[in-house]
DNA sequence: TTGACGTATGCCGATATCGGCATACGATGG
DNA sequence: CCATCGTATGCCGATATCGGCATACGTCAA
């Protein structure tokens, strides 16, 4: 039996914008299209380091590149992260009850405090 | 200088749920409170393994824990689910408008075969 | 063809991650 | 106090990740 370190998809959308420098290179990417070195000098990061995140990026499907002469183009395919939002908007309703919840939560933290 | 392997906050909520097993459990907490073991059983999963994934939920605040007993229950915080819904909202406005892009982007690749 | 520019890839070291297992910790009941 | 149940933690091996660096690749111009 060989162990993995991560469960099935290693490369999701959920795994792509858990890196912080990829959620900012997708939010300049709202501006439009941009070349890999413009990308890096923004975001204050080497060429081949963006390279990579986009590479990321691009196998999950959250950007494509299409060539514009010498350079190469960067836009958003933002779709991917349609999902994201659905699934986090599916707690959306929790997110107020929670409040009370805690402070329910609370409360019993008194009540036990003083029981004791 | 010492390398990191991983920029910033290494746990933070978008890696939190980054694992699609923390998914799961998040969603079954949605049906209320529930000890460790119920959880890891009704996942696959062993118990350490079930504990070690709820640590890193707690330790991001999307999990709570309070003891009944000699059980320890465990509860949803969705709360810091809201500002992934929101930053994956932010993109809403480019899932339509990236259909029209990719249209366009894929006459343009049809253009350029037909130019060469 | 050669050179220059833009970009991607390969390798490395340090570290983080995950699953599996054993075991420690904590609380309750007898 | 002791045993038991529920849970957390520690260690391990395999692998993934990230940044930095050098360098390969590809395209255009002269």
């Amino acid at each position: 039996m060989v162990p993995m370190a991560r469960a099935a998809t290693t490369s999701d959308v959920f795994n792509a914008i858990a890196e912080p420098q990829r959620r900012q290179i997708l939010v300049l990417l709202r501006a439009g299209e941009r070349p890999v070195t413009e990308l890096a000098q923004e975001l204050g990061m080497t060429q081949p380091g963006a390279s990579k995140h986009l590479r990321v990026l691009r196998e999950v499907g959250l950007v494509r590149d299409r060539k514009a002469g010498k350079q190469r183009l960067y836009g958003l395919d933002a779709r991917g992260l349609r999902p994201v939002h659905e699934w986090t908007g599916g707690f959306e309703r929790f997110w107020n009850e929670s409040f009370d919840r805690l402070d329910a939560y609370v409360q019993d933290l008194k009540q036990t405090r003083q029981e004791e």
